[in-house]
RNA sequence: GGCCCCAUCGUCUAGUGGCCCAGGACACGGCCCUCUCAAGGCUGAAACAGGGGUUCAAAUCCCCUUGGGGCUACCA
């Protein structure tokens, strides 16, 4: 199967029952890019048949995925579109008549079996080692006897006929000819007895209104395509190109839920990636280019995707990878988008992860442009901005005592680094990287101490850690007095430490 | 259980019969760079699930076994 060429009209139709997750928004993807790339159109449809299940928080949320990714949509709810609407539960009507059409024609017909009854059927199937299916005693049901049900109050269904010898088969564009024996498909639900679809019936009846040529979905779909194809034959309508894209797993191997930790676009959102990134990582979980480019700009991916170069097997996701990744897109960005990315995260609560609630906000965005070039390379997650940057918003650091000396020092040796690195800091001028340097060095040379011996101590005296950015470029954008203060604290923390 | 799908380093993958005693990336180890942490460079360890065929030649094609996954709802 070759990539298709001419415009594609693809869709995406999630359903509002939980959060999607990155193997559902992956698929999404798949359909936003080879619209993009075939100049096609990238539909969004709302399949909310199960009202039972029905949950607007998940809803919401589909549609902030889609638009964190940037995956924005041709037709859809609240876009419009020449084949709305777009929500499943607003077609009722339609399902309705094209199942009752389906009746008439001799394709389908009533049923008034109780889930009772059906309960009990597959109790004794599977007692009497028997795969469970429904036994098609509808079929035999008189239009009297139906009636009577349905004013007795029984639910009422509408099942499928389906043959029960003989085979059907469909070509798959990712794994080519799938072929199922009919005898293995009992009569299934077409209309529940809430008169809502199944998925289905709804959802062929939308593709093939809503002109819909490729089926990009998940390979959980394909035992169930049988039944999508014979009721493109009961309708007398031509089936899509089904694209079944392999699962996303977990790290136990297993399709993808809630119990595999972050499994959402919106949490990875929240954890402090960016959107470029996880879109160029997900698009790489069954799907490569064909050489080892990785890092891919949006637009080198929609001219490289293609259909035939999506994998037959399973992918399980790792964060990892994708940490490395963001850091890399980090790296990438420039300072002004960088600082748009990290400000929402620096200048949350403190319990949520912002700087303290003591530094005022907003934060100062000339200072922090200042400060982005000593920080972007060591930035994996934007989350990260805060612990990196805290100590030069904050009025004071206070390391302890045991956190000063560097390797193999004592207090003593730290408190003599220190207080010859105030004497000469209190000096200084200009107090620039190069200058500092060049000075420090000399200083430690003078006092007969190794550079790093007498630079860590300066370095959890100035930030509070004992891993941060450059020690002169920390220094000099920090401040001559703030350099001053943090390091006469330092040496008084640590002589109190000796008294005591 | 039945049906369907899948099977290359721990993970993502390249590989479409000879270029493969299998290449890249993440993670991991070593070395280099170095004021710490990163970043970067070099380097190491690490895989064709097993068995049968087909073929001069198989990771690549076929069969079987094994393993994993999916479906088997008036859920999608």
């Amino acid at each position: 199967m070759t990539n298709p060429t001419s415009p594609v009209r693809v869709r995406y139709a999630p359903s509002p029952t939980g959060i999607p997750h990155i193997g559902n928004i992956r698929t999404a993807l798949f359909c936003w890019v080879i619209a993009q790339q075939t100049n096609g159109q990238f539909i969004v449809r709302i399949e909310d048949t199960d009202r039972s299940r029905y949950d607007s928080d998940a809803e919401k949320a589909i549609f902030e995925s889609l638009q964190w990714l940037g995956l924005d949509f041709d037709e859809g709810p609240g876009k419009g579109g020449l084949h709305g609407p777009y929500v499943q539960s607003q077609r009722q009507a339609t399902y309705v008549k094209a199942a009752e059409k389906l009746v008439e024609s001799g394709h389908a017909y009533y049923d008034d079996t109780t889930p009772e009854q059906l309960h009990a059927l597959r109790e004794r199937q599977k007692a009497a080692k028997q795969p469970p299916r429904y036994d098609g005693r509808g079929r035999h049901r008189s239009p009297e006897e139906i009636e009577e049900s349905r004013q007795a109050g029984l639910p009422i269904t509408i099942r499928l006929k389906v043959p029960d010898h003989g085979k059907i088969a469909f070509e798959d564009s990712v794994r080519g000819k799938i072929t199922f024996e009919l005898k293995e498909l009992d009569d299934f639900v077409i209309l529940k007895s809430d008169q809502m679809p199944t998925y289905h019936l709804a959802h062929v009846l939308d593709d093939a209104s809503m002109g819909v040529t490729h089926v990009i979905r998940g390979d959980e779909w394909i035992s169930s395509t049988p039944r999508h194809l014979l009721i493109h034959q009961a309708l007398g309508i031509t089936p899509p190109k089904y694209v079944h894209v392999p699962l996303i797993l977990g790290n136990d191997k297993a399709k993808l839920s809630k119990r595999h930790g972050a499994t959402s676009a919106l949490e990875y959102r929240d954890m402090g990636f960016l959107p470029d990134a996880v879109f160029n990582f997900i698009c790489l979980l069954g799907w490569s280019p064909g050489d080892d480019t990785e890092v891919m700009a949006r637009k080198d991916i929609i001219n490289r995707f293609s259909i035939d170069r999506i994998n037959d097997s399973p992918a399980t996701f790792d964060a990892e990878k994708l940490e490395w990744m963001n850091g890399v897109y980090i790296r990438n960005m420039n300072t002004d988008d960088l600082i748009c990315a990290l400000l929402p995260f620096m200048e949350k609560p403190e319990s949520d992860g912002g700087l303290p609630d003591s530094v005022t906000r907003p934060i100062d965005r000339v200072y922090l442009k200042q400060l982005i070039p000593l920080v972007q390379e060591r930035l994996k997650l934007l989350t990260e901005g805060t612990e990196t940057l805290d100590f030069f918003f904050k009025e004071n650091v206070d390391p302890s005592a045991e956190e000063l000396p560097g390797k193999k020092m004592g207090a003593a040796m730290t408190i003599q680094a220190l207080e010859a690195a105030l004497a000469l800091c209190k000096t200084s001028s200009p107090f620039e990287p190069e200058f500092l340097e060049s000075e420090y060095r000399a200083l430690a040379e003078k006092i007969q101490m190794k550079p790093g011996q007498l630079f860590s101590p300066i370095r959890v005296a100035i930030t509070g850690k004992k891993f941060a950015p450059p020690l002169f470029d920390t220094m000099s954008a920090l401040g001559q007095d703030r350099c001053i203060t943090r390091m006469e604290k330092a040496i008084l923390t640590l002589k109190l430490s000796i008294i005591a």
